[in-house]
DNA sequence: TCCATTTGTACGGATATCGCACAAATACGG
DNA sequence: CCGTATTTGTGCGATATCCGTACAAATGGA
């Protein structure tokens, strides 16, 4: 365990949308490091590039994207997915994404925005929290169950709206169906206004390795219509696709 | 400077679109370490949650992906011009980015797609040559000359079709002519078929910060007309967001 | 203006890291 | 099938690196 290695990302991540402009001291109380140890990283970070610092307050560079966008580049399934996605969400005309899972939330690989419904702009490396999301139930389905509880215990259960469900128990209840139906609806649980429904994708092996949606305006169809009308396109994908995936 | 975190995050961009998954020696040979610093540095990465290793390959997480959008969404940028993005796209029927410099090339922090014109996917975070587009070529314009002539100098000018512009001296006369007129207009220097018009954006204090550019596909408009069309939309915002941009 | 508090920087001691060297495993040709 | 050549994984000592304290500088409040 290269000790240096690890501080240097703890001080990348410490800086959020909250915290773009950081002071060496604050960079040592958001990550909990010692003042002199926060410097030797920043200065680091600086003089490779990756951060700029204007005399007092310390910025990340855009190079530090090519950190995870290598990362991204690098999962096959994007580039992979984004022509289906694609033609998925015309023939439809509803916004789909492709997601793998990153502890407690879903990380978006790959979308096609068809309409805009969310009042936050989605897209690739954008996160949401795994609970409250059809993609996330999915995703967690797939896991043991005691690995999903506590991947659960580990985050903060909020109520994103009235309809969301916070309860552990409720929550893991739900995952059950989800793994026995082999798909998720989600009625305005992250937003209200939206509702989504997610299907597994499976490799070869029928692990599930990501997770596919559709984002669905309240509006567009009735809520217990929703599987009829659009899990065939799903799972036909998911069929697809299951073929191709290493 | 903390030689650790150095090493550790080049092996990170050791992990390209070309080489997902690698071995330890394969990452001491692309970056250049020793193989057992590459593997100290993998294993780290793999405590981390960064890297993943199944026996014998190691390959990157979704968890890299926090340092990078870490770094979007530092960029005040990005959230402040998206909803000024949406709108212009929706007005003209064309997508539009912003972008920054790095090094020699543009970064997408910003993009409103309105249809697909281009082979390859934008998201932010994308990144393409600053020499044949238009948003480069205003990005290097507002550095001073000897430094523009420094990045063109440091990187590969390669013909990516048969109108680019690869001459280092004919670029340069080319950000003269940028600098002057304050536009730059794109004639299918990056893939044939798609034209792109781009403009800087300014602080309050008059420094380009970024560049705003629409992607047009060649059957819209006759090129000549191209500026006389959508140049005063670009210029507008660009008024609009000099006021707000700190 | 002065004091209190916070912030940035230098230095020596301790320790974790570096890269060598060796061992194990694999690949290959005879 | 065996021996050689090449690649890969890992332990160990020397050494360069990093940690935390202590001090200086700057800020802010009274």
């Amino acid at each position: 365990m290269i000790a240096g290695l690890a501080k240097g990302l703890r001080v990348i991540e410490g800086f959020t949308a909250d915290h773009p402009r950081q002071s060496i001291s604050d960079v040592a109380e958001a990550t909990g490091l010692d003042r002199a140890t926060a410097r030797r990283c920043l200065l680091t970070l600086a003089e490779l590039g990756y951060a700029a610092h204007d005399g007092k307050y310390f910025t990340l560079t855009p190079r530090v994207l090519r950190l995870g966008t290598a990362c991204l580049a690098t999962l096959p399934l994007a580039q992979m997915v984004q022509p289906w996605l694609d033609q998925l969400s015309e023939e439809l005309g509803e916004s789909s994404s492709v997601s793998v899972l990153d502890e407690g939330e879903v990380v978006y690989v790959a979308r096609a925005a068809q309409r805009k419904v969310m009042s936050i702009a989605l897209m690739p490396g954008s996160r949401l929290p795994a609970y409250c999301t059809s993609m996330g139930r999915v995703l967690l389905a797939a896991l043991p169950e005691d690995q999903a509880r506590a991947r659960l215990a580990a985050m903060a259960l909020e109520a994103r709206t009235p309809l969301t469900v916070t309860d552990p128990e409720a929550l893991m209840a739900r995952l059950s169906v989800v793994r026995a139906q082999g798909y998720e609806v989600i009625d305005q649980e992250v937003e209200m206004g939206l509702r989504s429904i997610a299907v597994p994708l499976l490799d070869a092996h029928g692990r599930t390795i990501a997770a596919l949606n559709l984002g669905l305006p309240v509006r567009d169809t009735p809520l217990e219509e929703i599987p009829a009308r659009y899990l065939p396109a799903l799972e036909r994908l998911q069929a697809e696709l299951k073929r191709v995936l290493r």
